[in-house]
DNA sequence: GATGAATGAGCCTTCATTCAT
DNA sequence: CATGAATGAAGGCTCATTCAT
């Protein structure tokens, strides 16, 4: 029943995902090689490709693991009405999500250039597209769009931006979350100005 | 006089910078590697160190060069009345530099990773982050910092972003500058909420 | 049973040694190459960086394999009574250990620049210090320090001295032996002069 | 007329010599590059091939402009009876020659396996076997041989062995010397033992 | 379920050397 | 007398990957 503290069997494979992308946050994929994460699992390069085929396939298997909770969120989000709340609640909802893969989210947020040449990046980007369309009005104008994406990006790129500033991380997510609204809301009402 | 053709002069060194910048940002900084650049200028890679001393000199150098028109317009910044006009103005001429070294931003935005390690990534660093000072209200809410911090990540991410909708580029710098501005109007003006 | 022809087992490891102190002693250690190395071994280069850590440490590994019988000689040294006899015994054992080494002595002989840089160096030189050590009388004068350093330095550097020399390596041996016995001799017995 | 302190000139052949000599005794002389070199003149490498044809010249210059009171030494010692007081005084002159060039026997002394493919090591090696020629009385024993060589190589090496030791040079030297002439006494007197 | 041994390609870097100016 | 610019060869080293055991 007990584990043997740290002899763990069976979750090697899980074991690999988790350094990995420990690592990966840490110093960038490409900068990462398997001889790192084989090191600090106290295993044999060997061993990894017993588990995966390639170094990108490890990636792959981390970005797949986290899909489908995305994918539900988005289904989710189109058989809603397009209302305002919606897209709030959306937003409520993908922010904790967030958190849950926030290692995951760092990653793309530091690794942009590789998430180009990767394959796993389309599959990335498609989502996101899908969620912009969703938090869009239709015919939406420039301004709209940059508002759009403007507010998921600060959920994105913002922990990392506000690294620095004093508050703990759920005051940050409240405050990220609050920004948000008003970009959305913003655009919610079409784009009759605001400084009027 | 005029010299036609392979044109090489003293000017090797800019074709490496230049050439060096495209490659970066086309493949991100790990993957470019010295044979590449040296190929595509048709020298060899020992002639890439007589004009800078590694690798990452030659990113370095390259932020060299862009450094003093940000930091002339910091200190320009920090010269005026803290106003939402200097600050919209700040913003304005920001935009253009952004326009100026457009493939130099793209490259700190996709390769963060890098950036980190870099040594260069401290000094841009610290320029944002005076940046962000500089469009601040004196004792900021949490929120404020965000919508200043996010309207930054706006113009720095947002061409990029937004690079598969239609219209020109001009355009698109309009619609971010607008967003922005918005930003920056409602952390000017303190956080009295806008969606209430 | 025995392995012909290319015979490769689980022997890379030292033959990797063998090849390498070849090597270093025919052309010294900074002219030869890894290159060099793997060629005459048939393997590739990535082959010997995974028997060893890197190019110095072959160098170490070789002196490590060496070091044990040497300090044991030491200790032996060291465990007697300090009479002339122990000493001249010394020098016949260590003799002996000459001849089993002769490639390495002899690297390290004509390699002295490398030696002090090398780390490998320094564990080198203390070997020869407590061996100077135990072959002085007690508060000798500057001259018995003399006789003592050049009766090992003669041992150490004498067969390469006597290449072009006729006569058989076992003459050679013994008539250094003889030599360094009387300097032996007499820094055993005080520097009351000689020719009177 | 007057040198203006740091700028010299006409004499930046010599001064190359100089500082290559110390380099290649500091580092060794594959480790020595021609940047370093350079580098510490504060001239171009290109100078530098003014000057010199190759790397290896400058060795071979620096060898061939101490060539010449050898020869004129060993040429003397020729020209004498073959007496143990001539070899005596041929000792202390070669002492006297050791001092003055240090730095080069030095370098000889630590870069043998060097010395052994560029050439200039060839011409050195001729010399050393004229002076043993000279010290050694005609049909030696093999003992003989090894009293005279070893005593020569205490010259040689024997101040770079003291390193250590607490005593001036002048003392160091007198002390080789009187253990040299013990040496070449022995060997003169042929080898009717000396511990009988 | 994993290891030991090895490979081939490629990396960044340095070197001695050349030559037009 | 010397430099600026460049080259071709090579160096040590690391990487992702493979495969027999």
């Amino acid at each position: 029943m007990a584990s043997t503290g740290t002899q763990r069997r069976g979750d090697t494979r899980q074991r690999i995902q988790d350094v990995a992308l420990d690592l990966f946050v840490e110093h960038g994929y490409e900068k990462t090689s398997l001889r790192e994460i084989a090191e600090r699992l106290d295993v044999t390069k060997a061993a990894l490709y017993y588990h995966f085929k390639t170094k990108e396939d490890i990636l792959v298997s981390l970005f797949a693991d986290r899909a489908e909770p995305l994918d539900a969120l988005i289904a989710w989000g189109e058989s809603q009405p397009n209302t305002l709340e919606t897209k709030k609640e959306f937003l409520r909802r993908y922010v904790e999500q967030l958190k849950d893969s926030s290692r995951l989210f760092r990653f793309v947020q530091e690794n942009q250039a590789e998430m180009r040449d990767l394959r796993v990046g389309e599959t990335f980007r498609s989502r996101v597209e899908a969620t912009v369309g969703l938090l869009l009005t239709p015919a939406p104008s420039l301004a709209d769009r940059v508002r759009v994406t403007t507010a998921l990006l600060s959920l994105h790129a913002g922990m990392f931006a506000l690294r620095d500033v004093e508050g703990d991380d759920e005051e940050k997510y409240d405050a990220l979350l609050e920004v948000s609204f008003d970009l959305l809301t913003a655009a919610h009402e079409g784009d009759r100005g605001q400084g009027a």
